[in-house]
DNA sequence: CGAATTCTGTAGTGATCGATACATAAAGGG
DNA sequence: CCCTTTATGTATCGATCACTACAGAATTCG
C-alpha cells in the first residue's frame, strides 16, 4: 500500500511492490491475480486505516463538526512523517496511460463515493434543520472535498503540516460558506 | 503538450507523442534532447497559454478580483471541452516512479511559483491598505490555490463546469476569509 | 514415516519502454 | 548541376515492464 501511496498505480513496478511486501512475484499474483486487483486491495486498507478519518468525521453531532474532522483528519493523513506525503485516492493515478484507465475509473468512483456520503450526511443535517433549508448539501459537500483535494496536493507538493491547518481553519471559520 | 497533459509524464509514451506531434521518434530527439525536455517545453506552452489567465489575474485591481480570476480561470482551463479534464500542472506527476522525479519535482516547483505569484500580489494589496495590515498573504494565497488544485481534481473526475464555478463562487462570497 | 499437495523462489516469457545507428531524402552552396 | 550538409524515417538497441512456467521446499494427512 504504502509503495501505490508513494509512486502511484503505474509508478510501482511489481520489483518494488514485492520487495517492499517481502514475497516473490508468485505469491503475489496467487493472492492477488494481478497488478490491479492488488491495487484495489490496496485501496481497500487505505479507505480503512489512513482514510478511516472519513468514516468518523461523518458521526459528528454537527455539519461543522463533520466538516472540521474531515479537513483535519485530511491535513494529518497527508503529512504523516513516516508516510508518502499526498492522499492516495488523488496520487494513485490522477492521469494514466490507457492500460492505467481501469485504475483510474475506480480512483474516481472511490473519490466520487466520498463526496457522496458526505453529501448525504449534510442532507441530514438540512433534514433534521441543523442547516438552513434552502442549503444545497451536494453544493456544501463538493466544497468541503474540494478543500481536502487541494489539501492533498499540496501535502504531495511539500506543504507543512501546520500551514494546511492554518488553511483548514481560515475555509471553515466561515460556515455556512453560502 | 495535449498528450502530456491528458496522461500525465510517465503515462505519456514516445509512440502516442509523436504520433501527436506528426513527427518520427529521431526527429523529436534531434529538436529536444529526450522525452523530459520535451516536458519542460510543453510546461512552457501550457504556462503561455491555457494558463495564462494566471498572470492576467493577477493584473486585477482588487485582490477579490485576483482571486475570483484565478479560480474562474482555473474551472474553464480544468473543464474545456476540447481538452483534457484537470491541470497539466497538476496531474503531470503528482506521484511518480523513481526515473520520473526530475519531472514530479519541476512541477513541485511549478505549483510553488504560482503560489508565490499570487503571495506577492497579496502582499502589495496588503501594503497598499486593500487588505487589512494583519492579513497574512501567504495564507490566503495558499488558500486561493488549495481551491485550485482542488478544482482541478474535480474536474479531472469528470465533475462539470457550471458545478465548480458553483464552488468558486461559494467560496469567495466570503472575503478575505480570515 | 512417507506420499500427496500446497506454496514459494528462480528464471525467463513476449511486449513495450526510452533512446540510437544507419540509410535515405531534402536542402543549401559553388 | 553536382557535391556537401542537414534533416528525416526505419529498424533496432538494451532495459524494464507485467506476468508465468517449472522445479524445489514446506506442509498436510493417512
Amino acid at each position: 500500500m504504502l509503495v501505490f501511496w508513494r509512486h502511484g498505480y503505474e509508478g510501482a513496478s511489481l520489483a518494488t511492490l514485492t520487495e517492499a511486501m517481502g514475497i516473490s512475484t508468485t505469491s503475489m499474483y496467487a493472492a492477488f491475480g494481478n497488478k490491479e486487483e492488488l491495487f484495489r486491495k490496496a485501496l481497500e486498507r487505505y479507505t480503512e486505516v489512513p482514510s478511516a478519518y472519513l468514516a468518523e468525521a461523518l458521526e459528528e453531532p454537527t455539519a461543522l463538526g463533520v466538516a472540521t474532522a474531515i479537513l483535519a483528519g485530511t491535513v494529518r493523513t497527508t503529512t504523516l512523517p513516516d508516510n508518502p506525503s499526498g492522499c492516495m485516492g488523488v496520487q494513485g493515478a490522477l492521469a494514466a496511460s490507457d492500460s492505467g484507465r481501469g485504475v483510474r475509473d475506480l480512483l474516481v468512483a472511490w473519490r466520487q463515493n466520498g463526496y457522496a456520503q458526505v453529501g448525504e450526511r449534510f442532507q441530514r443535517a438540512v433534514d433534521e434543520g441543523e442547516l438552513p433549508p434552502e442549503t444545497d448539501p451536494g453544493l456544501l459537500a463538493r466544497y468541503v472535498t474540494t478543500l481536502a483535494f487541494g489539501i492533498a496536493v499540496q501535502a504531495a507538493s511539500g506543504v507543512g503540516r501546520a500551514e494546511l491547518q492554518e488553511i483548514a481553519d481560515t475555509a471553515l471559520r466561515n460556515w455556512p460558506p453560502a
